[in-house]
DNA sequence: TGTACATCAGTGAACGCGCGTTCACTGATGTAC
DNA sequence: TGTACATCAGTGAACGCGCGTTCACTGATGTAC
């Protein structure tokens, strides 16, 4: 079937790093470029073609992940008034069970941080991860409309770290009461603040 | 060498116990069951005479880390007196970087959540996990001294998100000022409450 | 516009390696007398 | 207490399998005339 024409070629890139993006959160950087290839419709000898190695496409991954997190966030703050309402519509947006659910296509703060963590000191998925962290970091506090600077920041560091928290829980205890009862804490107590 | 005394062969059981209540935490229910066995000072081979299988030892490490950090957290909160005194005792212990930085010996909740997420519902690991994380909000829960029991537990829960969360996403950033930044505005938010 | 051919994206076999698990073997331990 | 021997914890080779990566090959695409 080879050879493909160049417009095949860029959507064939395209569905692997969306593959990529989509199973390294579900199931971690342990998937295989056999599966992440299959998932894009092909076979593993081409990934090569379009990546230098596997190492190079959990970056790449990890940025999309990120990239599609802020386009939503923003998404949820648009149009809102103040901070009464664009940190609920980010608070509910985010404790959702969709979220909980389908982290595949969720939250990759959540989905890849243990993963991440554990790559080596220089893998450049760390700083990927930091910067996707910062931005979404900075639309938090943007929501937060404080008269101090500081303390908005402050606060919005406080509040990712509960949202990450709950999700993080209640995906390891889903099908468990817990998971919700989590979920529902985290939300009582962020929109209680507002 | 072998045979080997009881006495000997309890304590093989033991060693193969920690060193997975630690690697798995370190690294993931990824790790090989030969590293096992050599961190704990034997080879591959003898495995399977102390557990049937591999899933088998992850549940029972999961078990054990968590009977660590009960023990830990219960060392922690002794002797203090009341809500203004248990709480920071416990919020402090919980975010002091030693458990940022030493994931193998740190919290479970925050080591294992996401290995345990992506076990099939049915997984042993699954119950212990819900089990162990049942204990430590328990734990919490006693530090509120909230007259009323059901926004005690509530504010247990979102405490616990806000710890966890700020675990797993320091770890993420190990390196990077955000870090510490996230450990900081936790402890703020947690301690300002008190 | 039509033809000849060089390019190169994707295929699938193969590389060395490590995985979880099994098993024949060893020899010190624990026991029976 | 001393001796003879059955037990069984640990070893290391081996099982089939999947890993990341490489590469000779294919044949439609893109280009040069």
């Amino acid at each position: 079937m080879p050879r493909v024409s160049r417009a095949e070629t860029e959507q064939n890139r395209i569905a692997i790093e969306e593959a990529a993006s989509r199973l390294f959160r579900e199931k971690g950087f342990g998937v295989s470029v056999a599966d992440l290839m299959a998932a894009a419709g092909l076979t593993h000898g081409g990934f090569y073609g379009h990546f230098e190695s596997k190492d190079a496409l959990m970056d790449t991954a990890c940025h999309h992940a990120f990239e599609d997190s802020v386009e939503r966030w923003q998404r949820r703050a648009a149009g809102k008034q103040g901070r009464a309402e664009r940190l609920p519509a980010l608070i509910e947006g985010y404790l959702a069970p969709r979220n909980r659910n389908a982290p595949g296509s969720g939250c990759p703060m959540a989905g890849l941080a243990t993963d991440v963590a554990r790559e080596a000191a220089g893998h450049p998925v760390r700083k990927t991860y930091a910067a996707g962290l910062r931005q979404l970091i900075d639309i938090l506090v943007a929501a937060q409309d404080s008269t101090d600077a500081r303390h908005g920041r402050s606060d919005a560091l406080a509040q990712l770290c509960t949202l990450v928290g709950a999700m993080v829980l209640a995906r390891a205890t889903r099908g468990d009461r817990l998971s919700e009862e989590l979920l529902g804490a985290a939300r009582a107590r962020l929109l209680g603040e507002v």
